[in-house]
DNA sequence: AAATACTCGTGCGTATACGCACGGTAAATT
DNA sequence: AATTTACCGTGCGTATACGCACGAGTATTT
């Protein structure tokens, strides 16, 4: 089954060229593409938890950590102790960050049009929902390191 | 149009699943999923310049060089001289390469299967259609800065 | 042949991505 | 209440990803 073996390169890079274009496209407003996915996640949740923003964006909590400090550093963040768990830090918008994500939405506009434009507009709803469901089927369950355990797969989840 | 906005984050998610899972998976072995797609390449066109390598990663040179650096240490691969243009360096995978990377393939497969396993047959062709689709229109020309070029871009709002 | 333009690899700096381990705190168990 | 367990953020180390500039070599033009 040749597509099997293509769609891993395929998808790594349709996501790295998505990323390169962002990361010049942002460039100018001294940003970057990662940086922009942390704002956006935070612009629709405010006074998450790192973690929890780490959930969404998605990635790794300590990534998540070295990119807040840079983001406070430059005052688009602000970072707060959670009002009732002393361990978690909330994380929020401040109102810089929420205009320079608006400036960056618009920088980033041509991007999107570019992707979408390509395709039918049917096609771009189904890329979607088979991206969504191709990430699901991999964070699903782990995967057997080498043989037996045939079907033990468990399906946590609703 | 939500589905525009949904896209890139759809795309992500996807791509670091994978890439997760790839590293997951290739530990035991001591290499990561990047250097799994290298060694992929070299297997696929010997004799290569790092940069006709970095093309078909795809990746960045300056990337491709750091990475053979460390797995020539480790001996899967080998660089030389180019015969004719002295600039360049060509690069082939070493025995050990080789079976190093038929290795990580079967190890590998698991996350290949489960990736296709989700999705009916068709989807899978489509997909691939479809991710080779965008990465080609974003890598098609530069956005423009600001102007329009009226192709055929049209505004959208969010 | 000489000057110019282009290309290859390298080195450097910054930002991500992630695993792992540690200390502190909250939640669950006894 | 005391203990165990689970979870949050942090710090550290390694590997990518990429831009940029530099030196050396090749190709093109004059």
């Amino acid at each position: 089954m040749k597509i099997k073996s293509e769609l891993p390169l395929a998808l790594r890079t349709a996501y790295l060229a998505l990323h390169r274009q962002s990361d010049s496209q942002f460039a100018p407003h001294g940003l970057t593409a990662d940086q922009f996915v942390l704002l956006a996640a935070l612009s629709r949740g405010q006074a998450l938890t790192q973690r929890e923003l780490a959930r969404r964006m998605p990635s790794d909590p300590s990534t998540v950590r070295a990119m807040l400090v840079l983001l406070e550093r430059h005052g688009l963040v602000q970072r707060d102790t959670h009002p009732t768990d002393s361990r978690a830090r909330t994380v929020a918008l401040t109102a810089a960050g929420k205009r320079k994500f608006r400036q960056l939405w618009t920088a980033g506009e041509p991007i999107r049009a570019k992707m979408v434009g390509s395709l039918q507009h049917d096609e771009a709803e189904t890329l979607v929902r088979l991206l969504i469901k191709v990430a699901e089927s991999l964070n699903a369950v782990s995967v057997p390191l080498d043989s037996e355990t045939s079907n033990q797969t468990q399906e946590v989840e609703s």
